[in-house]
DNA sequence: ATCTTATATTCCTTGACAGTTATATAACTG
DNA sequence: CAGTTATATAACTGTCAAGGAATATAAGAT
């Protein structure tokens, strides 16, 4: 079975959540923003369905799929445990920098 | 091309990350740690190199193999936009349980 | 009823991936 | 040098995913 972290691996998923997270699209809007054929976009709606991303709400013919962004925090509670490793480096090459404009300073 | 999105998808690789975050393996630990065959690890070592998620230091025929969290930013970024959705349905959650718990204790 | 719109499903092709076994490479050991 | 240890690569297999075209379903619209 399909995880979290497959479905958001995918970048066409990806783009799909970004829609959604801004409001709810209908299964056409998406097809006519995203480059796919529409059984495509169909397609991609089903997998993030079966891992709880998305719903649903049926009004007439229109479909209107909204996000449910709960299963993300597994995401995101994995990769935060490296955060302060990533931010660590950054820290590192902050002072890197600054101590490469304080000897510039120094060379007046 | 592999992205870091599909690096950490797969199981074994953020078994491997999470393995590399305590302290460099060679690859022999990780093959005794990790429940699948020795060029089975090689593989996923490559992979990680490949996305720059790890290198390597050769140490005789050893090769100790050590976290490069960089990459990960690009996986951070991209949920942390989904973090204050995610917190939101928990407050709403620990909202209805205080309120669950003041209901009890008005029951009394 | 018929036609149109909106979406889902089926079937198919292509391509990639995870893992295995067998083999190659490379370095150390005696 | 022969043997051993550590790792990488090659070749193969089974599986599965992504996307497209065609088709099915379902709900309006006329």
């Amino acid at each position: 079975m399909i995880t979290t972290f497959d479905a958001v691996a995918n970048p066409t998923r990806r783009q799909i959540l970004d829609l959604l997270r801004v409001r709810p699209h209908t299964v056409n809007e998406l097809v006519e923003l995203l480059d796919i054929s529409q059984p495509g976009v169909s397609k991609q709606l089903k997998v993030l369905r079966e891992v709880g991303l998305v719903q649903v709400r049926h009004e007439a013919q229109k479909h209107w799929y909204g996000l449910c962004p709960e299963p993300l925090a597994e995401v995101f509670n994995w990769v935060v445990n490296y955060r302060s490793l990533i931010e660590e480096r950054y820290e590192r090459l902050d002072e890197l920098l600054k101590n490469m404009q304080e000897e510039e300073q120094n060379n007046d």
